[in-house]
DNA sequence: TTTGATGATGTTATCGTTCACATTTTCGGC
DNA sequence: GCCGAAAATGTGAACGATAACATCATCAAA
């Protein structure tokens, strides 16, 4: 073998420089360090390079060949190199998820959802930030950049964080998750407006006159869908339509919500934004003797796993979160594959979960229509 | 400038061949390739370790140097490539997190903990499994192993974890979150037989006769313990321990527990192994015609989010997550400084937050000791 | 046989850093 | 103004994989 000029008989590789690394390092085996590729080939008899295409799985390799190499492998534990081959390569098998630090049932499961789909194919890294203004998604944007993924999906679900995205470099690989964004970027998101119709038309379609609502905050955009979802299909059925209560996600303004709605007599329906919310709702409701559903109907939004338990088990708009995360992948690989597109927005279909919170309205026989889902 | 057997004239490199990388690629700028040290040492007109040397801010460097190294690298906002960088120096600031698949409060804020804590000097992989059965936590190692994160952290609340985690190569640095392993491991654990005690201990201090429990499933160590800590708490008060009431961590769970619960005249005090099946408790109690806390005191063990809106407010034990992630991180970050020691068994100690779901049983005038915290 | 195509394998260059060592510059003390 | 130490900078050689190309075997058709 001649001496390259890269492996002049390798000097400093003779068992001492390496030999420190190996002490502390993984699976010694039977040399002092992590084997590689060379120690592989050299076991089995072949060249690295035959080594490397057993490993890909390269087609023009003998089969005895092969096995020799898989071999070899196992008897030295041997693990290829992420770093050098991500060297050559320049892919990571990485992607980075931006998400927001909340307890929130919502923004938790499309984290959930995302791994969940991402888990075979890609490694996730993920960063939870207390806020999504502009300078900590940027931030966290050069952060990720840094460790060289290859796409970024980000859980937007509030304004700003709508804003914050336009000032990313538009050749990056970037997915916003639960919200609508404007043209170059790609969106996928669970379709807000439907779901609250749904509730709503189904409400009304028991019977009830109109449909009350209690919001999420205005600065998260499933809030503000879910009350133009909820006007519109007032509006579309010809009821009257009445204020919105304004509530902040939390079980005590739902609870808070309920005392005012619970004064009206008028209040037969409600649709609550979240079903923590309703959670409130339904124990304001209650202690100021107004009944759930015989009195009132209520129907949440997101089927928290509680949900089913609730007294009364809540009627609620249930969001598939494993679907959004697939479509949200789907997207990421698409757009890494084939370069900037003009951005799609991408809708997830949210379904109506039956369950005992709501019934016709008091008085009322029976409901004017079949219940439509 | 001599041509090094390495760059002779770099041939190849002459906008052909990387120019379709470039097409595709990050931040062309004035070039057609991504810039790399090279771009920026001959910007500034010194030598690629110069740069390197800025980079890793090494003090032999003069300052104007530094500075004109630091111009260049914005004007071509140069980025050190990670892999390459990872190669040589074997480190990849990546560290890996295996979790449980599960909406509990519990698990998803120790991931939460933790990734807040490694949030500065560390990435996070994240991986959830369905369930932590050996066989998946082994995979889901070998791929971490495959990224080479630099340690790992599993979030292991199950005793099927524990076991599983007797298999993974001694050499791995690997912190068990939730759970106390056998000796060579580290884990890292809220002292949940600490804070059941104070739980239980406030109850009696309140002038309770004894404390019935409501535990998670006995498949959970978290319920384990917290069952051992309520019982020796009874023991050294010398009062009588009644039969553990076994739930599922579900609101339903708690509820059948009230059912079951409030059938017992005697029962005035209840401490539940986490918030949400308090919740059930509570609304069970309530149905059956049974005032919380004026009939029956309940204390829960979590203090999710919601549970000072219960209604009443829930007394329970706040677990200190943050603390926990930061130990977690600490004790992963020593063990890779300092490879494999004896294994430590840290705690983090919970603290009982009172609010208004517990007071003194019927007919006690006062309590008959103060309240400990 | 000889030939050419194709399959199987080996050789060398390359990715973009940091490390080890060589070289040049700077500067205080004599 | 010279000298030597220390500071500043430069020069190859790693790191461990894949890519590109070269070479050797094999085998069917001429």
């Amino acid at each position: 073998m001649a001496s390259s000029p890269r492996n002049p008989v390798r000097p400093s590789q003779g068992g001492q420089a390496r030999a420190k690394v190996g002490a502390g390092g993984r699976r010694a085996g039977t040399l002092g360090r992590p084997p590689v590729m060379a120690d592989v080939a050299q076991l089995a008899g072949v060249s690295h390079q035959t080594v490397s295409r057993v490993l890909n799985d390269h087609p023009n390799v003998r089969q005895d060949t092969r096995e020799k190499v898989l071999d070899a492998i196992r008897q030295l534990a041997y693990r290829p190199n992420a770093a050098a081959r991500a060297l050559v390569t320049r892919r990571t098998h990485t992607l980075g998820v931006i998400g927001i630090d909340s307890p929130l049932y919502g923004p938790a499961m499309m984290l959930n959802g995302i791994e969940r789909a991402a888990q075979h194919g890609y490694f996730v890294v993920i960063a939870s930030l207390p806020a999504l203004d502009r300078r900590s998604m940027l931030d966290t944007v050069d952060r990720f950049l840094g460790h060289s993924v290859e796409g970024i999906i980000v859980i937007a679900p509030q304004t700003s964080a709508v804003a914050a995205l336009s000032h990313v470099p538009a050749d990056l690989p970037l997915i916003a998750v639960g919200c609508e964004t404007r043209a170059p970027l790609t969106s996928v998101a669970v379709d807000n407006a439907d779901g609250a119709g749904r509730a709503t038309r189904y409400l009304l379609s028991l019977g009830h006159e109109t449909v009350h609502h209690v919001a999420g905050p205005a600065s998260w955009l499933d809030a503000r869908e879910r009350v133009g979802g909820w006007r519109a299909a007032l509006h579309g059925a010809g009821a009257r339509e009445p204020d919105v209560v304004a509530g902040d996600w939390s079980a005590r303004s739902g609870y808070e919500a309920g005392q005012e709605l619970a004064r009206m007599d008028d209040v037969t329906a409600v649709f609550c934004g979240n079903d923590t919310m309703a959670l409130g709702l339904v124990r304001a409701l209650t202690e100021h003797g107004r009944r759930v559903p015989d009195d009132v109907s209520v129907v949440g939004f997101d089927d928290v796993p509680e949900a089913g338990y609730f007294l009364p088990p809540l009627t609620t708009v249930r969001q598939d979160f494993g679907e959004l995360g697939r479509q949200a992948l789907g997207a990421l690989v698409d757009r890494i594959a084939a370069g900037p597109g003009m951005g799609t927005h991408l809708k997830v279909t949210p379904e109506l979960t039956l369950r005992a919170s709501a019934a016709p309205p008091p008085g009322a026989a029976r409901p004017r229509r079949g219940p439509r889902t």
